[in-house]
DNA sequence: CATTGTGAACGGGTTCACAGCA
DNA sequence: TGCTGTGAACCCGTTCACAATG
């Protein structure tokens, strides 16, 4: 029995998938059609169709598909019915945000440590962390099985700190640092970088 | 003459690009061929070399392309050889940790406004902005001109304060809400939520 | 000789259209 | 009737391979 793997592109739909039937589920809604939620999303029904049917037939003909039950099968497919304790190092502005939000619960993610290099941030409290001195990271991070992380440090430092993560056993990096970072393969990287987005935006302004 | 429209992915990359050769001009290079811009992005050398033969010639045989002037086309393609004005709503941490953010600065964009409802924290000082009322929105920016608009508002609300923008005259809207808007045609929106690319990433995760 | 620009070939993602079923 | 699941057709982005060139 060979497995034809599930391409990228449709697994990166998944979670959009899991956030609009959420939404649905505060909403009351107890089923949706493939139709109702191309609409929200901007994507033909038959995309939303043929991507769910990659993982098994989870619709009722006539009917669509059971919110509950589906947000079930997606958790399990994504791998976030139990909640992933993340690292957070760089205690910014930014990671005092992230640290702070409260969208991670309910969602798959805790942040569970908080690191910076300041002496001046070490020891204070953000969110629910202590933030600690990152010459401990890589110890702390071993010892507690943590492989997630998200990366809000100066883009100057974030090549070798993300090193430093994925020698404490990290195998996942969400990086906020406009910079291309170089990981051994098999590490799962993705960036978040506003400006990206706006420059790409902005393309479209006409003069 | 008719101009076939440049594909929206490829669009997307260029961006990318721009980030990549103001960091290599940041160490000193003055040329780049397609074979390491590649390697460096984890792109093909012939993707980038089609991307970029889009619009014209700006290469060199045997030399490859020359990173200001390609800096320089790029930031044109782009319209991010002016800067752009844009304007903050929600001034929570995160809008806090943007307002504050150095990065737009030679990126092609400036935070110029920022607004709130909560009577706490208008008035208060924001990065270089004062946190001006929600409800003067649609006047200031309307008479600003400005047309970009970042949205770090609470999820409940970002619908709502997302058509406001949009009668005062934005059309272009980065959106940190894990909610899909609804916006009319024409209106360019992007999305942020860090927990989509989590969430990704986790798929791979093996048990 | 290294590297670009590009037509052609290729591969794969999306849409179509319909059988099948509640 | 309404909607899913899916093979087939279609479309489009990527890669290939090479002529052209500084």
């Amino acid at each position: 029995m060979v497995k034809i793997p599930i391409p990228d592109i449709v697994v990166s739909r998944l979670p959009l998938y899991l956030q609009m039937l959420q939404l649905m589920q505060l909403e009351g809604k107890l089923s949706a059609s493939s139709k109702e939620m191309g609409k929200r999303l901007g994507i033909s029904a038959a995309q939303i169709r043929k991507d769910l049917s990659q993982f098994g037939e989870f619709g009722k003909q006539g009917t669509g598909y059971s919110i509950p039950f589906l947000i079930d099968q997606l958790r399990d497919i994504l791998n976030v019915k139990k909640t992933w304790d993340i690292i957070l190092v760089g205690a910014g502005d930014l990671g005092h945000a992230i640290a702070r939000y409260q969208g991670f619960t309910n969602r798959g993610f805790r942040v569970a440590m908080v690191f910076d290099s300041d002496s001046d941030k070490i020891g204070k409290k953000v969110g629910n962390c202590t933030v600690e001195d990152i010459v401990n990271l890589k110890q702390r991070v071993h010892e507690s099985g943590i492989r997630v992380a998200l990366l809000t440090v100066p883009s100057s430092s974030a090549q070798v700190v993300a090193e430093l993560l994925v020698q404490a056993g990290v195998c996942a990096i969400l990086n906020y640092a406009p910079i291309q970072l170089s990981l051994p393969p098999g590490i799962q990287v993705r960036n978040t970088d506003p400006i990206l987005q706006l420059q790409h935006m902005t393309y479209y302004m006409a003069r």
